[in-house]
DNA sequence: ATTATATTTGTGTTCGAACACACAAAATCA
DNA sequence: TGATTTTGTGTGTTCGAACACAAATATAAT
């Protein structure tokens, strides 16, 4: 019933009567064992919650892991770039675990960089693999090829149906959209008109604009309120294209009182918005280098912290806890929604 | 400079031309070594970086560490409560590195109670502490005899100036008190009038509501507006009681905006306020089972969460980092200041 | 019955650090 | 100079699990 503390193998060997390679056998099924010393063995390791010595374990082993991660270029964005840090500071805190990770990056715009660079990793078949699959097809068909190969991986920032990670770390978008609505009514109180507006990426190609933007609408559905919610979509990062489009699509409108941005570029759009709708909320996603000095300087009021840092963190975390320590973990972990401004920004950087 | 991968004891023995014993003799300066030798190791030690296996460590000091910790009761409050449940998921996630953790609870309206059980641990004379020193007087004297017994604490929840815990755990409380003030200013628009509640305890025995409250009015003085902001203290936790002290000192306040409550005890007051003041924003901390209801039924808007969870849990996070890995581990963790609201809730409670 | 072959079981070594203990070298005293 | 103490150094065992290999037993083939 209760675990007995620190029983080893030497114990149950005595226990059951047989010697420590036997039930060394047994624990590890590696055959060789006679039915009577199986079923003895069993007895005992039923009766006490055997639980191996990780330090003997690993001490012994020199598992010297080794992980891959395949996340796009920190040059790529704000977001990836911080998740290039926690994936840093994550090798650090678990070096002395003898874990050894390599990062690979791909181009985040180009599906054959991504597929290329996987099958390269598969080819050095690393004991576990942390990915952000961008790309539905594409990751669909390279990860069914590690799961085929018994290597596991651990996903984060995009969830793929079909797909059976060892960890999806992510967060639940619908309900980051609900909460920008959320942020949006609660400053708003129902006055004015509000904007979604979809950056730098066409929600085509970007299911979790989509979701953002049905959560938000969800939110104000089930209220009653006389605000027009109008959608635009701007595939451009360069300002004068931005302008442009804004011109164009929101140019008639007035008395706007909030904007969503459903992505990290908020701050592309947020002193456009802001000098347009003077008193107008913004609200977009992550502290990038260009978002805090945007809630600094007072053009975003909210940002929603997908947390790229921790979540790619946690992603060398639950590898290490999967192959280091053989624990079970959780097929999903579901990040919290934090609600940055320009009073708990300092909170969330220094850590 | 840069550190070769794991070099063993015996590997600096070979290097330094003498005996793994001396090396050894020498990393833990456990004397008998000639000045020679001591030279050579030193040397050697310089040029490699040194770190030793944690797991050969581990498995053979045994170290059965023992920790305590001393927290108050978990039927005190629900900020409490969740502290114990922080405790008890990181005694589980830490288990396998061999530390062994006693908690005791004391009453958190006793300081008599917190030093009888303080000194009862240290006659146990634990590895390491994880304490709350609610108690200024008493905390300064009790672990000023921990530090001279040589046995590291961490502290959370409370910060005490002239003590030197290994790491002192907690958040910046004049800045929460700070975004507080601006969580109320995005949703009033500088319009009404603003109340500060003080709850179930006196701010002259409260540090935290003090600094709390000074954030708050720190926020506003930099910005002209007209509001009135007024604080109130109610010591008391009974609904007639409360109501009573309300009547009396916000009888005469007409059109209240926003409410900062500046404890846990949030809920005790909602209702009253919302109903009292109409659209009146209602601020509070941490989602306490109490609090959840509150913010689902929409009495409370917003909480910040103190997150006792994170907190009790990283305190032993700490002390293992410390004792088991002999990391070194930074003096203070400030906490981040989490804004919680009906739909960011569940991303907080789910784990 | 007697090798030969397969199956099962036991023993011994290894990982790296910690520390006890034995021995060697130098220093002190007679 | 020899006896004794002090200091310095090296060797060997231990922790618990993993695995290689040898030993023992069972089974099959001649």
């Amino acid at each position: 019933m209760e675990q007995k503390k620190n029983l080893t193998i030497k114990d149950i060997a005595k226990l059951a009567n047989v010697s420590p390679g036997t039930v060394d056998r047994v624990i590890h099924n590696r055959g060789k064992v006679s039915d009577k010393a199986l079923a003895k063995v069993s007895v005992v390791l039923e009766e006490i919650q055997y639980k191996p010595n990780v330090f003997a374990q690993s001490l012994k082993k020199q598992k010297s892991l080794y992980f891959s991660v395949l996340i796009p270029r920190k040059e790529d964005d704000g977001y990836w770039r911080t998740a290039h840090e926690g994936i840093t500071r994550a090798i650090e805190d678990f070096d002395h675990f003898g874990i050894d990770v390599k990062v690979t990056s791909f181009n985040s715009k180009l599906p054959a960089d991504f597929t290329s660079k996987a099958n390269e990793i598969l080819s050095e078949s690393p004991n576990g693999l942390l990915i952000t699959p961008v790309f539905l097809q594409e990751s669909l068909d390279i990860l069914k090829k590690f799961e085929n190969a018994g290597i596991p991986y651990v996903t984060f920032n995009t969830k793929i149906p079909d797909l059976n990670p060892s960890c999806a770390i992510g967060q639940n978008l619908k309900q980051s959209g609900r909460l920008a609505a959320n942020l949006i009514d609660h400053c708003c109180k129902q006055m004015g008109n509000l904007l979604i507006i979809h950056l730098d990426e066409n929600p085509g190609n970007a299911p979790h604009m989509i979701q953002k933007e049905n959560g938000f609408r969800e939110y104000f559905q089930s209220r009653n309120h006389n605000m027009e919610i109008k959608s635009i979509v701007i595939p451009h990062r360069e300002p004068a294209l931005i302008n442009d489009i804004l011109n164009k699509q929101a140019g008639d409108l007035r008395n706007v009182t909030g904007a969503f941005v459903t992505t990290a570029k908020v701050h592309l759009v947020a002193y456009p918005i802001k000098s347009r709708f003077n008193d107008c909320v913004v609200i977009g996603y992550d502290p990038t280098a260009n978002n805090i000095d945007g809630i600094k300087s007072g053009t975003i009021d909210f940002l929603i912290n997908q947390n790229p840092y921790m979540a790619a963190y946690e992603g060398i975390a639950k590898l290490t806890d999967l192959l280091v320590f053989g624990k079970n973990i959780d097929p999903e972990k579901l990040l919290p929604l934090d609600i940055i401004t320009s009073e708990n920004l300092d909170s969330y950087l220094l850590n």
